[in-house]
DNA sequence: TAGATTGTTAATCGATTAACAATC
DNA sequence: TAGATTGTTAATCGATTAACAATC
């Protein structure tokens, strides 16, 4: 595997792009331009050209791109064209939300166990979540037997770091982070902060 | 009011100093540099000041900034100073662990309503959720009688587009939209995507 | 005055868009 | 061949960082 360095936003457009593609698919369309791929993802379509373009030659001039072969390239190049491996630290509003959610797999990855260290909550929750929710004591151990390398956290804030050093402690290299809490990482590994109060601040500030 | 145009990540991160000034100010600080504060705030501090330079001058020479000033500063800029009321379109999963979290009263709004078109929904969630869910049909009355200009939308992807539609012709001005969709507003209105799956996607391309 | 820290300008960086030659 | 559409280069744009003079 080729590790090729993609800048961030092209990243994400990928993910954007391989979710239509496989809508695409869905509905029998064997091949679709720049110009229909980016309208269904919301980009321009010659930022999808940019994009592709730095992972490679996909297309045919005169006649656009094979969906089911561009799905396919794309799912390769995101790692996820087997199913990714996912753990969920906190089992709170947000975190209980998102287990419930389920459209991932589809999307190449499955949350195969979530902690939390509310006991009650543990066990309350194991079953009506569809996976299995374990007392947070159990999450280095198994991050390390399982080869788990993406978690979530949506644990409080003051919370986060711990949590965080445990997960790369134990060879996790993305976490995507609902917490507040700004985490401090090693190198080589990647934070993705989701913010959603300051998100919501944000808009804010527009409708004014 | 002045209307001031600021670019999205300085809004977005004017958010972000915001609540850290809130915790210094609830342990009792009254002064800090822009070190500190971008420490907290997970930024540089030359972004820091670079960010407030946009709106004015808050600081200090030599000494920094007054924690309660620029607080109140920064919730006038980003138009929180009186609690924004917001609405909350889609009772699911992800729409009903939000109402729960309940956090962002503290950031300066408040949910006032929740919509969903299932009646079921609608009647099971009422109490437990701590705001009035009414159907969705009430929703641009509501929204027209009450002012609100900012809208959360957490419904499915096929229904986003035209609940967006309902809120732009009632007045709304910012839309943060969890809904895959990709929604098209008219000019003067923004929208803030947020979508969870490609966030998890992209993040599963660096573990690799 | 000396030390600290802001506010702001200039330099850098990265990402988006426009334009067009290559080619199916 | 003519029409369409990609792949890529160059131009633009916006955002981040470094540097430093202003000043408390």
């Amino acid at each position: 595997m080729e590790k090729i360095d993609l800048p961030r936003r092209t990243v994400y457009r990928l993910s954007l792009y391989q979710r239509c593609l496989q809508k695409f698919r869905e509905t029998g369309v064997e091949t679709v331009s720049s110009e229909d791929l980016a309208g269904a993802a919301g980009v321009k379509p010659t930022q999808l050209r940019k994009d592709l373009g730095h992972v490679g030659q996909f297309g045919t001039r005169g006649l656009g791109y094979g969906v089911t072969t561009l799905s396919e390239a794309i799912s390769g190049i995101l790692g996820l064209s087997i199913l990714q491996p996912v753990v969920m630290v906190g089992v709170g509003n947000l975190g209980s939300a998102l287990l419930r959610y389920g459209g991932f797999r589809r999307e190449g990855f499955e949350i195969i166990a979530a902690f939390d260290s509310d006991t009650e909550h543990v066990k309350s929750t194991t079953e009506e979540m569809g996976v299995p929710v374990l007392p947070v004591d159990q999450l280095a151990a198994y991050v390390q037997t399982h080869g788990v390398r993406v978690a979530i956290i949506a644990v409080p804030e003051a919370a986060g770091q711990s949590v965080a050093d445990d997960l790369v402690e134990q060879g996790v290299k993305a976490i995507l982070n609902f917490s507040s809490a700004v985490l401090s990482v090693p190198e080589g590994v990647m934070v993705n902060q989701v913010d959603l109060a300051a998100e919501l601040g944000s808009i804010c500030f527009f409708a004014s």
